[in-house]
DNA sequence: ATGACTTGTTTTTTT
DNA sequence: AACAAGTCAT
């Protein structure tokens, strides 16, 4: 295929040039992806290695979605060389490799926020610090601000603007806290998002042999999304391309949403400053979106001050004006915008997945949830509470971590006493007290608690070395047990299986339910690596590493099903609907009032407005609701600004929506029956529908002793005496999350019962029969 | 040291 | 309203 005909003039003029340092601008649905897929592409075809490639997004998904369609272009054995992946995870595997040049070890830790936030609560608990005055969050956004401008704990206290800043709104102990904070997570050997770019900053920085090591490597670099970079993003960059200036970067000025976080818009408004002689390109035409669309988000974008200048348009048809429709609560607004679902769905023969919702924050989504529930339509939530952050997960994740790198704080505050083994308050006090003492990690003094004298009673004393024996004994299987054996074993052995599989309350069984989703995914990382040939890389501080930046998991039957579409606009950046409700447009959600003050934060709202409304392909609605529940009472709201900066021609409004509609009963509303639904990680936990009630419960004893556990919504097949007995080779059955298979192996006894299955879609698998999900279709002969 | 009760906070977006 | 964290009682 040849890959240059298949492109435009302006984005064929973009992949081909590649003699310098060039800046695409790429207007919504101008073909970014397509640009940066077909220029990898055809940067392959000159003559380079995929592995003298980097290529850097954003998200996880992104990378993935590219790696793929470079696949689909050039196959996948050269396309899996290529470097690519997310700014933090490349420069983690990088920084894996030289963490003992930084006095890290190469089994660090990668703090989540949570980890962040409680690090430094108790640093301001140390120093006598009110947290109410310094709240972690807030203490951390203001480190996180300063390392991605690269102002170094040092530096942080020493510069007046800062000082003065922080002594203005009364926190003048920052600059203390952020050195403490610093100096901790090294102690336990733990970086945050915003080290994982210092630190490569910082050893390219320190150690030229270093930096012309990888600059050498990376004979191109492409950057993704360019207008989200922050400051030591663009230096880093900067440090690995300023030699060959073989660099493209791809972007839209006009999407940048994300300077809440520090990504600097400058970036790529002064790219040209940057890289001297840098070639422009201009991708304008939109290929996803009919002409009004187009046109109305082009009237609105028009206010912003700071911007590239560029005219996109649109060939397709005219197409239908925006509708605006002001609803009378925001129960009504669910109504409306079910309403309409339904009446286009059925006018354009289309499916679910072709809507969207989208809205400003995540707590929007409970009105819509509840209503479509109620009328039937199927719809997933995208973001919300990622399935890495529950509980549960956390808490096995913790667990994972302090056996990978012992030196880890936060993970062994949080598994110190889960499950409960009576080590309490005062005894975690003691410890922090003795290690801070000593300046060492917490489990240097519980490995050797007399030596760092630490005054605890006998009792306590056993109590802690029963801890320290159980995970040294996981620590020492580390390097001969791939992830999944170890993994699932941890979780048997640590009681954390008797806490949360000796329940069978309803919130019982949802936390069940993630954790074998869970050690799913963990089987999976290792089939995956076993299947690279990369066995050896399949331990649990390799799953380790993986899971710590990744914030979702796709779903196996969300992927593929008829569903809506519910997310907030940010998480919409890069995906494209036929239609697409923007709904809450109301003043004091949308602009969020904590932008209003600012021209600049402002202007990115109103960028936010203009991502959400080129999401759009066909069909474009903007909603709001006069009366809105919120903080527990119904507030009244005023029609959004921005309403009245999108051109009239090109948007239709209709201010009272007929509020017969609210009548109750419709046929339509009443619901069908109602499937037992499973919590799919996505959906948030704060559902206001009753549950549904779980039919013939099992005794909990059984679940735990007989696997597999059949009866929650098995039809026909019930009479599982003894799985030995009714398990055989050629069984079918049906998982939860592979689908149909049938078992081509049995092997083990008692709790280590394996199957091997073979199943349609997923190919084949080992089911540790203890854990896993699935009912008996048919028996074989 | 654990559980019931009370109080305070939350709602901007996320790698 | 829903949830987390903190307090008090056991």
């Amino acid at each position: 295929m040849n890959i240059l005909e298949e492109l435009n003039d302006s984005q064929r003029a973009a992949v081909q040039y590649n003699d310098g340092p060039s800046l695409v601008i790429a207007g919504a649905g101008s073909g970014k992806t397509r640009v940066l897929t077909y220029k990898i592409a055809y940067l392959l075809e000159q003559g380079y290695n995929p592995w003298n490639i980097l290529a850097l997004t954003f998200t996880n998904k992104a990378a993935r979605e590219m790696k793929e369609r470079i696949a689909s272009i050039v196959g996948n054995d050269k396309a899996k060389y290529l470097y690519m992946g997310t700014f933090h995870s490349i420069f983690a595997r990088i920084l894996r490799a030289e963490a003992t040049l930084l006095g890290y070890s190469s089994n660090f830790t990668i703090y989540d926020d949570a980890d962040s936030r409680s690090l430094l609560k108790t640093i301001i608990k140390e120093k006598g610090l009110d947290d109410k005055t310094y709240k972690p969050a807030t203490v951390l956004k203001k480190i996180s601000l300063a390392k991605n401008r690269l102002i170094l704990p040092d530096a942080y206290a020493n510069d007046p603007d800062i000082s003065e800043r922080d002594r203005r709104e009364n926190l003048p102990e920052v600059a203390k806290i952020y050195a403490a904070y610093s100096q901790r997570s090294l102690q336990a050997n733990a970086m945050d998002f915003d080290d994982l770019l210092v630190q490569i900053y910082l050893l390219f920085n320190k150690y030229e042999d270093i930096r012309l090591k990888y600059a050498d490597r990376f004979d191109y670099v492409l950057v993704d999304e360019y207008q989200d970079t922050n400051f030591v993003q663009q230096r880093i960059v900067y440090q690995l391309t300023k030699q060959k200036r073989r660099l493209c970067v791809v972007g839209d000025d006009s999407q940048s949403i994300y300077s809440f976080r520090g990504a600097e818009i400058d970036n790529i408004l002064s790219f040209e400053q940057q890289y001297e002689g840098a070639k422009l390109f201009k991708l304008e035409q939109n290929y996803r979106s009919t002409q009004n669309i187009v046109k109305a988000a082009n009237s609105l974008i028009k206010r912003n001050q700071f911007q590239i200048e560029k005219e996109v348009y649109s060939r397709k048809s005219e197409g239908d004006k925006l509708h605006y429709k002001n609803a009378y609560s925001d129960k009504e607004e669910a109504l409306i915008v079910c309403k309409e679902i339904k009446r286009i769905k059925r006018e354009d023969q289309c499916s679910y997945t072709d809507f969207a919702i989208l809205y400003r924050t995540n707590s929007q989504s409970r009105s819509f949830e509840e209503e479509m529930r109620k009328q039937n339509i199927p719809y997933k939530i995208f973001g919300g509470l990622s399935f890495y952050q529950r509980k549960e997960i956390k808490d096995i994740i913790a667990y994972y971590r302090l056996v990978a790198n012992p030196d880890d704080e936060e993970a062994f505050k949080r598994i110190i006493n889960y499950p409960a083994r009576g080590i309490g308050n005062s005894t975690m006090d003691k410890i922090t007290a003795c290690a801070v003492r000593n300046e060492v990690s917490f489990w240097a003094v519980i490995s050797n608690p007399v030596h760092f004298g630490l005054d605890v009673n006998k009792g306590t004393l056993g109590k802690l070395s029963a801890f320290h024996a159980l995970i040294s004994g996981y620590q020492q299987r580390l390097d001969t047990e791939d992830a999944y054996l170890l993994g699932s074993d941890i979780i048997k052995t640590s009681g954390i299986n008797k806490d949360i599989f000796g329940d069978s309350s309803p919130e019982a069984m949802a936390r069940q339910e993630n954790v074998d989703e869970f050690l799913g995914a963990i089987q999976n990382f290792v089939e995956e690596r076993r299947e690279e040939g990369r066995i050896e890389e399949a331990g649990l501080s390799d799953f380790l590493q993986e899971v710590a930046l990744l914030t979702d998991v796709e779903s196996d039957d969300d992927r593929g099903s008829d569903k809506v579409s519910l997310m907030t606009i940010h998480s919409s950046k890069g995906l494209e609907f036929q239609t697409v409700f923007i709904v809450g447009m109301e003043q004091n959600i949308f602009p969020s009032p904590q932008s209003a003050s600012t021209l600049r934060s402002l202007e990115e709202e109103r960028r936010l407005l203009y991502v959400a409304i080129t999401r759009a392909e066909k069909h474009c609605f903007l909603t709001s609701a006069q009366n809105r529940w919120r903080y527990g009472k119904t507030e009244f709201c005023n029609p959004s600004c921005f309403l009245n900066e999108i051109d009239p021609a090109y948007i239709t409004k209709e201010e009272e929506y007929s509020s017969t509609i609210s009548r109750p009963r419709a046929p339509w509303d009443v619901p069908e029956y109602m499937e037992p639904r499973r919590q799919t990680m996505y959906e948030t936990r704060r559902s206001l529908m009753p549950r549904p009630v779980r039919q013939p419960e099992e005794p909990t004893h059984l679940r735990k002793i007989i696997v597999p556990e059949p009866t929650q919504q098995s039809i026909g097949v019930t009479s599982l005496e003894t799985p030995q007995g009714t398990l055989h080779e050629g069984t079918i059955i049906e998982h939860q999350r592979f689908g149909k298979g049938v078992i081509v192996k049995l092997e083990g006894s008692g709790e280590n019962q394996k199957a091997t299955v073979e199943f349609q879609h997923s190919g084949k698998k080992q089911l540790l029969l203890k854990f896993a999900r699935f009912n008996i279709v048919k028996q074989g002969e």
